[in-house]
DNA sequence: CCAGGGTGCTTAACCGATTGACCGTCCGAA
DNA sequence: TTCGGACGGTCAATCGGTTAAGCACCCTGG
């Protein structure tokens, strides 16, 4: 069977004119008598006829496509919901589009940077979407070296990028203002590495609300997103001195591993630990006792980038766009504290 | 700032020959002398030189890119892990060729088919990847007469399309076995949808199994994969007459949902119920009781189903692939059964 | 000395679409 | 009657590669 995927040639030979007319008849400019636009469009629609992306990029320049590199160990990628729910807002805002997502998955910062150089140099995508930003992230700086139209999922740190982000400060604000509220005084919130921009951004808000609140006992320690991790970290802070009434963690699957040492070292939650989870997920609904999270609007956030980033391809200002706030989800895993928690145990 | 990227016009002008002699170089035909093609790929080098895929894609036909859409609600999407497995996998694949990966996530069947025939007509991908294959799928039907080369993520239930597939049918009979083993006589599955190719196999290899050890009370109950479904389901088989003593859940998601259900209504696990997830993942680490589960090679299907694709498009014979066979994990949420369970509470 | 055959390169057609330049035809106005 | 536009097209260049065909040049053998 040969190839049946018709051109414009086949239109215009159909409709008896040049190719030439054929273009102008479907891209609605003028240059066409109504009646023989009908007919080409008619033509058009009856074989199927879909523009070649190859011919259209040749000589408009433009690839009709975005990038996202996802760069983060595919195990735990298999996890966490982060970025399925960002490439599901993606796909959302892409639906009626012409343009399509191509995707990376990677576990080699390097690689990544790679990708992009390719993709631009080989003009497969017009812009790309940045994720997870590091303070002095290589990225930034590859973009702007390119001239690569760009646009960051990160608070707005860099001025010339624009940022679509979300106001985890207040966030952050919000949740120690709850535990305090429940009676938590020590509080111990495990963050993801320090390099990430977002990380940093929400141990600030952590700090200056400890401050604010009057605690003494709040304190941050970081741990790698991992379960593994999380697990070491939480097995350390329950069995030392001063034992925290309440935890917040920077992912759920570190929520969820804490909640499994917990239960190993028999300490019920909530009765004498609160956990707080950031980003909700099914896995935060599913665990015994439910986790209280933090639900952030990570599906909007794709989307919004994706719109604001073809903005900026068709020649839009690049702009800082703010997502709705994210929310508190309170379940079962957070609760008053108990005098039990509270007495020092001897 | 100037659009910088290079083409073969520039290292054509740049090393003084011909832009047919560059391709020749860099493709490395024969037809140029070895001083020449060293000093063009220096250059070409030394510019940052990548093709222009669409420039390619029009001469030689090739999109350099095969296509993946996953039809599920993104909710669904971000928990199990599935998909992302399988992704990882695809990457892996195709890490280091020119080929990328077109990724479209939707919910809707209808735009499923409509992504291929866009895709197909429209030269942006040279194949495509099937999942989810389901009895009397229409996406064959269209691949077929679209002539879009096609690799089926199933068993090899098809004669035409080559087929890369997991050995579920001896996995079942090995739960079961496992499950009987440990005492187990009153053992409930709860499936997927029917639709699906796979849920159909595992079914009857479970009921053929069931007989073959004389179990009577073998069962099967039907769910959508979602937690709610699964809990729905789970809640009335276990306060129904004559409750399971172990249950064989189709995904992770239900199993660590009925575990929840299990919880609530104070049926310990697996003192009085035994619980097996299809589907590893941290989700099944991470809960307490660690489930036991059957892990699939998922991201070994995903990378030996690009390499059969992208020998399928290069005009290599279809054919079906097996991959290795999965593997039961055995965890902390299957035990003997007690006599407790055994005996009909009253 | 010349035919024959590699080398090593250039030329030009081609892939499928877009688009500026150009060109008949017809109509209305002067 | 003739000139000027508007209308409705065609033509050809262009995007960045690939590749068949052609063409100098040099070496070799007879």
């Amino acid at each position: 069977m040969r190839d049946k995927r018709p051109t414009i040639s086949d239109i215009a030979k159909a409709a008896g004119v040049s190719t030439g007319a054929v273009s102008y008849a479907l891209n609605g400019r003028p240059g066409v008598s109504e009646t023989t636009r009908r007919r080409v469009m008619d033509i058009a629609d009856r074989l199927g006829w879909v523009p070649s992306s190859a011919a259209r990029s040749l000589s408009d320049g433009r690839a009709n496509a975005i990038g996202l590199v996802v760069d983060r160990p595919a195990r735990e990628l298999g996890v966490e919901p982060f970025f399925v729910q960002l490439i599901a807002g993606i796909q959302d805002a892409l639906a009626d589009g012409p343009t399509a997502l191509l995707l990376q998955v990677t576990d080699d910062a390097t690689a990544e940077l790679e990708a992009y150089r390719r993709w631009w140099a080989g003009r497969r995508v017009d812009g790309v979407l940045l994720a997870d930003l590091r303070a002095d992230d290589p990225r930034v700086d590859l973009v702007r070296e390119l001239g690569l139209p760009t646009v960051v999922l990160a608070e707005p740190v860099l001025p010339d990028l624009p940022c679509v982000w979300t106001d985890d400060e207040s966030a952050v604000a919000e949740v120690v203002e709850y535990l305090v509220a429940l009676g938590h005084r020590r509080i111990v919130r495990v963050a993801g590495p320090d390099t990430f921009v977002h990380t940093r951004i929400r141990s600030k808000a952590f700090t200056e609300a400890a401050a604010r609140l009057g605690l003494r006992d709040a304190r941050a320690v970081h741990a790698d997103y991992s379960d593994e991790a999380a697990a070491r970290v939480t097995r350390r802070v329950l069995t030392g001195a001063e034992p925290p009434t309440a935890m917040v963690f920077d992912n759920d699957v570190m929520a969820v591993s804490a909640l499994a040492v917990a239960h190993e070292l028999g300490i019920p939650v909530p009765d004498r630990l609160s956990i707080v989870a950031w980003d909700d997920s099914a896995l935060c609904r599913l665990v015994r006792p439910a986790l209280t999270a933090v639900r952030r609007p990570i599906a909007e956030r794709g989307a919004t980038a994706v719109r604001l980033l073809l903005d900026v391809i068709g020649g839009g200002e690049p702009r800082h766009v703010k997502t709705s706030d994210p929310e508190l989800v309170p379940r079962s895993s957070t609760g008053p504290v108990s005098d039990q928690a509270l007495s020092p145990r001897r």
